[in-house]
DNA sequence: GCGTGTATATCGCCG
DNA sequence: CGGCGATGTACACGC
């Protein structure tokens, strides 16, 4: 059910805003506003248009006509108030920890919409790290080119972290996998050494390292040369016959990228 | 200037959308749709009724009626098309590095509304991670607690990152500063650790590393120990003396929160 | 464009 | 709620 309003005073307006706040409807408002924010940092932004979006969970968002994040926003669970105040719409939307305040004033509606959007699908993703991590547990072999024996995953490194994969070569070494579904950064190396090290001071120096990811940049490679860890990279098109999850999008009618699937770039 | 339509059938608003994107102009539209996404990853999201927005720069966000986060995005340059398909819209938006591209397929369109918004106001911010290291190189005596002499933000440490702020205490050692805007935490502890390392590599062993935070979590407090480096807590209190741009958001009439100024949690 | 780091990051999981 | 790590992170800035 979709609500427009041509009755675009600002006391009119207010009036709508308020009533579908109460009645827990998206409200959509083109409008000319000032913002300011005070909170974990502080804000101000001048006069200009705008797109404001209030979801009845309380989500408030400020879009400016280009980019794709808000320029002001406060997230679920924020209470939002309207108020009209010397000719314009004052929008507050705030939350107590961490306390903070978005402060919206409206200064001309250019155009109003509540609605109450039923939206009840379930939204479903492949390619995560995490479901790389689980195809590498059942398939090392193929996308490691080596025979690992998975012992763990999320390996709780006490204080020091979360291996993402811990597993035994055919040698009997410990081998501690870190899996990036991104190119893999010094940072990436970093953690991994960590982990290893952190590993060899409780079980032994038969401590391997291995950093799977679709690529590695240069410095992080020479990195990890220097720290005596493994770079073992990691293809999408292997991976897809592992997870049947990835296989079923993959094939399935839908968005194909067409041809010979180049274009899931990278993985 | 906003348009809006009363007509909704499928054909009338694919034209509309079609025209508004050449125009450069906004697009928000309340629609039942269904959306898939190939590129970085894979993702499907079955029938439902959302907001979609298309920003003339090629933004396309997918918004549910709940969260901060769209459910389904393509960034700036993305080149958005629209066709019409056996009584649905299919939107598509797509970029070619990396590869990947968004797929909204249109089943009933609730409301369509298309603007050319005009916003040339400056966004202003304060309190951020830059700003308060600039504070600590300003005036580390009050900041920190200790007299030193800055030598270099931003410093590079070849092949390791860049160290946010390099020191020179009164002794002559040189000082490594960290800072987080917010509760430091592990990560940050291990990132100091490697640049002091770093240091001592290059210029002997008398290099400090601080840890300078508004406050920090058990586990990093206790590795930061380990690792011989040192926490300082910072106090926005302070930090506004020293920052006049803080200072005069601080003061403005603007949202404050008030009172005692307690409401800038944590900083 | 790659590399690196920040963000009012947000989100999800887990203790 | 804190702690920790991932994100299709996006974004800015430097080389």
């Amino acid at each position: 059910m979709v609500s427009r309003w041509r009755y675009l005073q600002v006391g009119e307006a207010a009036e709508r805003i308020a009533e579908a706040i109460a009645q827990r409807k998206l409200v959509v408002l083109l409008a000319s506003c000032t913002v300011s924010y005070e909170g974990r940092a502080v804000s101000r932004l001048g006069e200009g248009e705008r797109l404001i979006l209030i979801k009845p969970d309380g989500c408030t968002l400020v879009h400016r006509p280009y980019g794709s994040l808000p320029v002001n926003y406060q997230p679920e669970g924020s209470l939002v108030s309207v108020r009209r105040e010397e000719g314009a719409i004052v929008i507050v939307s705030a939350r107590v920890k961490p306390s903070e305040k978005l402060v919206i004033r409206v200064t001309r509606v250019l155009h109003l919409v509540t609605a109450e959007l039923v939206d009840n699908a379930e939204f479903e993703m492949g390619g995560s790290e995490h479901e790389i991590r689980d195809a590498i547990a059942e398939a090392a072999e193929l996308l490691l080119g080596e025979k690992l024996r998975p012992v763990e995953a999320e390996a709780k490194l006490s204080g020091t972290g979360f291996a993402d994969l811990l597993m035994v070569d055919e040698k009997g070494n410990f081998v501690v996998v870190e899996v990036k579904r991104d190119r893999a950064d010094v940072e990436a190396v970093y953690q991994l050494k960590r982990y290893v090290e952190h590993l060899r001071g409780a079980v032994g120096p038969r401590v391997r390292g291995i950093l799977a990811a679709p690529s590695i940049s240069r410095k992080a490679y020479a990195a990890l040369g220097r720290e005596g860890l493994e770079y073992r990279r990691l293809n999408l098109r292997q991976l897809a016959k592992v997870r049947e999850g990835l296989t079923r999008f993959l094939t399935e009618e839908g968005c194909g990228v067409g041809g010979d699937g180049g274009g899931v770039h990278n993985l």
